[in-house]
RNA sequence: GCGGCAGUAGCUCAGUUGGUAGAGCAUUAGCUUCCCAAGCUAAGGGCCGAGGGUUCGAAUCCCUUUUGCCGCUCCA
């Protein structure tokens, strides 16, 4: 395997001209950008959005149309707090915490008073030990972190490593983003944007398979927006702390669920490749620590332009998502398998295992453009030196298909060019483009990605032919005007 | 989050020891042009990331803040 920077899709350096890039042509912007930006948060631009649409809706496509026993949902962002309770992420991170500036090192400000606690203890200080931790206990049930900051600076703790007191404020870190809601009645009336999508589809397992009549094996798809408080979120829009999710749970048998991970694993990484992302470009990385809720997992990597990245994750999740979820809302969560087993009696009741295929969209999409963003030199027959940028979108996935371009705006070339776009549009994202010269109009059009540009000219008007010019190769070739529709679908397929 | 560097028109940048901003490309309008940009003419567009301070006067100095980049940290 290469290493992490060897080679990558773009050299390092030209990321910056991609990220220019991407801004200049409509294809993603700084969130909020007039008020100086949104960290790590970024918008689509029209093109980037129509993109993103058709990588979205090619994901779609392939696993529920392409499949026999996969589904779609659409679930909320919001749901019900308990399920994340349920999914452990209420717990794995809401503890506060606390930096020392001079070490850098984070602690937990329970375990870093609890650790003041012991000392005062070992040197037989057992009554402030005990003052300490009754007064930690009531500012943490009161959430009142200037108070423990607080505590902690009026008994001078400090640093084990800096051995100074020079510390932050003290910060809740949590991934999850919370909101409150109307009326709830529940203790509380926080609920969260979803740090994941996942769960939208656990929590209706019993829904779509009944309704469904689903029969295990069988899939749930769904795309949509997760949230995550990233302490760290850069690299554009690799890490963003608004991001979509495309993902598949995959519901199996027990003891199934590794032949079933393999055969995913292979089947994500064929998908990837069918957009023109080149097989050594990615690669499999299996996970050394395992979440708490995998017994296997690894990612399909992408050499992105700042090296070797998660690009989709594929997951054995086991049954502890369901199992969690039948706990915490004690409903049963079970499906009743009447294939016969090696005895030849049904497998009965079980809850099912879980494999998991969860790809980001947005990185996806990063993914793509920075495989299509290429820079051209070559001289021309003049002698002359020539370029152009040009984004080498696979025609499938285009923003914008075919350009249609009359060669003078006169003549009653336009004419016969807007009839056209008349007829195209129906079928494809066209554009019409009268101005300039033919030259800096195909270069535009390359700069956006557009695979196919028509023009029309004089000859048109005799012999009902246009020139079709193709954007990988900058060939051209003579077509009949009234085989343009037909051509172009045939290329976008 | 910590440290370093940076933030000037859509993009890439220049702006001298502080005196109220320029270039190239791009864009718009028109001309020219019968197939691959950098021909012609004209025009629009920045108050110099934001807020505060020092000063007679700041893009240019100081503070705060925000955004980005790099490194570290983090990523259940």
């Amino acid at each position: 395997m290469a290493n992490e920077t060897n080679n990558p899709a773009l050299p390092a350096g030209r990321f910056q001209e991609l990220i220019s890039h991407c801004k200049e042509y409509g294809y993603v912007f700084q969130s909020s950008e007039i008020y100086d930006g949104l960290a790590a948060v970024y918008d689509y631009g029209q093109n980037g959005a129509q993109l993103k649409k058709n990588i979205r809706d090619y994901w779609w496509k392939s696993m529920t149309q392409m499949h026999d026993n996969i589904v779609g949902i659409d679930a909320a962002i919001f749901m019900h707090p308990t399920t994340w309770k349920a999914s452990g992420h209420v717990d794995n991170f809401s503890d506060p915490m606390i930096d020392n500036k001079d070490s850098n090192k984070r602690y937990r400000v329970d375990h870093l008073i609890e650790g003041f606690a012991e000392e005062q203890l070992a040197i037989g200080k057992d009554q402030l030990a005990k003052d300490i931790l009754a007064a930690m206990d009531i500012l943490l049930a009161a959430n009142d972190y200037a108070g423990i900051k607080k505590l902690i600076e009026e008994n001078k703790i400090k640093c084990a490593i800096s051995k100074t007191g020079n510390w932050t404020e003290v910060r809740e870190f949590n991934l999850m983003f919370s909101t409150q809601i109307g009326s709830l009645a529940e203790e509380s009336d926080t609920v969260y944007l979803r740090p994941e999508t996942a769960q939208g589809i656990f929590v209706n397992f019993l829904n779509v398979q009944k309704t469904g009549r689903m029969k295990i094996p069988f899939g749930i798809a769904q795309t949509g927006k997760a949230f995550r408080n990233e302490i760290v979120a850069r690299q554009f829009i690799f890490r963003m702390r608004e991001f979509e999710q495309m993902e598949m749970q995959f519901f199996v048998r027990p003891g199934t669920q590794m032949e079933w991970y393999k055969f995913w694993s292979a089947e994500r990484k064929k998908w990837h490749e069918s957009l023109g992302i080149p097989s050594e470009k990615l690669r499999f990385h299996d996970h050394v620590k395992l979440a708490h809720y995998a017994d296997a997992a690894m990612d399909i990597e992408f050499e992105f332009p700042f090296g070797w990245k998660e690009l989709e994750g594929i997951h054995s999740r086991t049954d502890f998502d369901l199992k969690q979820h039948q706990e915490f809302s004690k409903k049963k969560i079970q499906y009743f398998d009447n294939d016969l087993n090696a005895e030849g009696k049904p497998f009965g009741n079980y809850t099912p295992f879980v494999v998991e295929t969860s790809v980001g969209l947005d990185r996806l999409f990063l993914t793509i453009i920075s495989l299509a963003y290429a820079e051209e030199k070559w001289t021309k027959e003049d002698g002359t030196e020539d370029s152009r940028v040009v984004l080498k979108i696979p025609a499938m996935i285009a923003p914008t298909k075919l350009a249609i371009l009359p060669l003078l705006k006169k003549d009653g070339l336009p004419e016969i060019a807007k009839e056209l776009m008349n007829e195209c549009k129906q079928s494809f994202q066209c554009f019409y483009e009268e101005k300039d010269a033919i030259g800096k109009r195909y270069r535009r059009m390359d700069a956006i990605g557009t695979p196919f540009c028509v023009t029309i000219d004089h000859q048109t008007k005799e012999d009902k032919t246009v020139t079709i010019r193709y954007r990988d190769t900058m060939v051209q070739k003579r077509i009949a005007l009234n085989e343009v529709k037909g051509i172009v679908e045939g290329l976008i397929k």
